[in-house]
Formats: structure tokens, sequence, C-alpha cells
DNA sequence: CGCGCTTTTGAGATTACTCAAACTTCGTGG
DNA sequence: CCACGAAGTTTGAGTAATCTCAAAAGCGCG
């Protein structure tokens, strides 16, 4: 199953039938506000599941990041599924809390960060993909992530605004932190100053 | 196994040896980072669990607001629990889901919501204790609510400063909104009002 | 009744937002 | 291959919301 950049294919309120197994691209999840407000609540990636909830309808809307490729499962077979792969359903709460201590990290990003420290956390957090337990690679090693999403996006997901996002990006390139190719790519040049500030710590 | 008042019964970062279970009182749970900015992930009550994390160490550090009483396993138990009591695997599942979907809220109410409208959805989600998916009692029927939690704890959970929390509920009891008794203690006047502000409605 | 702590209120500073305009980038078509 | 246009991004100037610092008021408790 494919789905072009752009489309929509888990809709915030819609009655949550399937779930699915992300096999290949990006996805940004997103909530809205009546006024047009809108909160990304995650980015998901290669082997994450989407669409798996308690509730009768969804949480929230996905939308594809570029090209994406997933697999649909219709939720009543979940339990076929993990009977017939018993390793799955360890899977599945490692998942769900491994997505539960990400969250209460973001929490501390929306609640507490200020923007530097905020876009410094989406920096470090785009550079060590799966689980971010382990330390950027190396302190002083450059590091070039891409970046699928736009301006807005980051934005949305810092709650921030797409001026202070892009000002913040200023900012760190005049100050020999990052150097940004075309808006989609960046190098980061000191990810461990880039890491400290996004924990809050000031090196003098 | 009772903890009094003030007692922190998990540690943030500590090994993450046991589970609980809060069979009475309520906690919260927060976050610190290294210069003291706290974020409080969540408020616990009754039939809670805490402590669940795929991780070695806990996410979040849990105190006790008044006194609390809880049953404490070894997470090697969960395995043993689970077989003795089936339906605990179910259980488990759904508090996970749901608490992932109330994360997603809250992540909504720090990255894109005003002073009033945190308040307001602060309010709303604490007059409806369990599952908020049946709108409030009643929309014009005024609703008591207890605070247990300081000023303080509610502008940590709010992203915002005790000055401001405090601000807001004094323009919220000038609109005749709300009624205040002694700081630990709110009738919602309008419940509606309130519940539409929380979610960014406006009323004319 | 007085003390300490929490909460409320006030005044001014600051961060991030809003509105506006200029500049890039990238895809399209000549 | 280059020019054009639309969309996204960056930059600028002024504003507004919230924060900070400070002091007064309220509340609970001994």
């Amino acid at each position: 199953m494919v789905f072009p950049s752009g489309r929509c294919f888990i809709q915030e309120g819609a009655p949550a039938h399937d779930f699915y197994v992300l096999t290949g691209g990006r996805a940004k999840l997103f909530t809205l506000m009546p006024d047009g407000r809108r909160q990304i609540v995650g980015f998901a990636e290669l082997g994450d599941f989407l669409g798996l909830t308690s509730s009768e309808t969804y949480a929230f809307t996905a939308e594809a990041l570029g090209d994406v490729t997933l697999c649909r499962f219709p939720h009543s077979a979940i339990d076929r599924l993990v009977e017939r792969f018993p390793r799955l359903r360890g899977r599945l709460q490692k998942e769900a809390s491994s997505e539960l201590v990400k969250m209460q990290s973001r929490l501390m990003v929306l609640g507490r960060k200020t923007a530097r420290e905020r876009l410094a956390s989406f920096l470090v957090e785009q550079a060590s993909p799966c689980c971010g337990h382990h330390a950027l690679h190396d302190e002083r090693e450059p590091l070039t992530l891409p970046l699928p999403m736009s301006r807005t996006d980051i934005a949305d997901y810092l709650g921030l605004t797409i001026e202070t996002v892009s000002r913040t990006f200023g900012l760190f390139r005049k100050e020999g932190l990052i150097s940004v190719k075309g808006a989609s790519s960046v190098t980061l040049l000191e990810p461990g100053v880039l890491s400290d500030m996004a924990n809050g710590i000031k090196r003098d």
C-alpha cells in the first residue's frame, strides 16, 4: 500500500477500523483545533505502528511526508496476528511504553524549554532516529541530517511559529553550530553543544 | 504500602526494579531539568499503573499528593501476574493506549493553547476524573472540585508560571466562570463555557 | 493571636508572535 | 538552458502575551 506525499491516510476523529505498520518513508501525525491551530504529536518512521487506539476513533491525523508505504490490518486481526507471531506482543508493549517516554520528554520541550532549546532538542532527536539512549555518535563529529518536513511542520512540532524557527536556525548558523543546505538538509557542526543546549546545560 | 504527603516513591533515573498500582490518594509525576525547571507529566489516581517502562530506569519522579497507598510488584513478576490474571493484559494495553491519547492532548495544551485555554483545559480535565469521553455532567450545572495540588503544581503541569495561573484564576473569578474556596477547592459555575474555551471555541 | 508559607496583585522586562516585505528554491514551460 | 511564477523561507519592525521581580494579602497552624 503506497500513499503519495501529502496524502492523509488516517483522519483524526474517524472510526478506527484499521491499524498500520509503516514500511517505508515517513509521516507526520497531528491534531487540529477548530480554528486551525495545529500540533504535530510525532513523526512516524520505518517500523512504527500507527492507529492502535483503545477508543473508537483515531486521535490524530497521519499525513505522508514524501511517499510512504504501509501495511494495513483491521483491528479485529490483532489477536489473530499475536497468536501467529507471539513475539509481536512484546514488540507492541515496548513500542507503547517507549512512545510514552518520548511523549514525556516532548512535554518538557513544549512546556518548559526556550525556542533555542526546542530547536536543539529537535535536531538532536532527528540525529538519533531510533531510541535516543546512546548519545550522539560523536561529540565533535559533524553529522548531516535530511529534514523531510517543512519549517511549518517543525514549528507545529515545537509549539513555535515558522518565523521563530527560521530565526533560530539563522542564529545557530551564525554561531557556527549548524550549516544548512537548501532548507531540507542540516549539518550539525557541534553536536555536543547542541545536545547540551537541548538539555538546558550551559557551556561557558 | 503507604506513603506520606510529599514523599517521592519513584525517582527519575533510578533503576526501574518495580512497578506500582495506586490504590488510594493521588500523586504527581514530573521530570526536572538540571537548572530546576520542572514539568509535571501527569497526575495519577486510583487504579493507575506507575513505573511500567521498557527502559532500565524510571522516566519520571512520582511524589505523593496527600497520603497515598500503593501496591508494589517487581517487574519480574509481570509475566507471572498476567498468567494468573489474563484480564490484566488487556487492562495494561488499554491503560497504555489511553495514556498515549491523553498525552497527545497535553501536547496541544502545552504547544498551542493560551494561558486561559490551558487553565480551562485543566479544570475540565479535573472535572472528568476517569476517561473524559462523556462531556461534562451538565453544561450549566455548577460542579465543585477539590484541587489537591498547589498553584505551583498547576503551573508546572500547564507550562506556565505560578503568577500567570493565579492571575488567570482571578480573571475566571471576575468573569463569573468559577468561584474559589481557599485555593484548594473550585466550583465551575459555567462548565460549558469553560469546556468550549478549553477547546478553543469562541462563544459570542 | 501571631508566624510562616502560599497565593494574589502590581509594574516593568522579555520572549516569542504578528504582520509585512524581500529573497530563495524549485518546478515548469518557453 | 534559461526565464518565470508559485510556494516556502528568511528578515525586519512593532506588538502582545507571558515572565520576572517585588511586595502585599490571605490562609493554616501552633
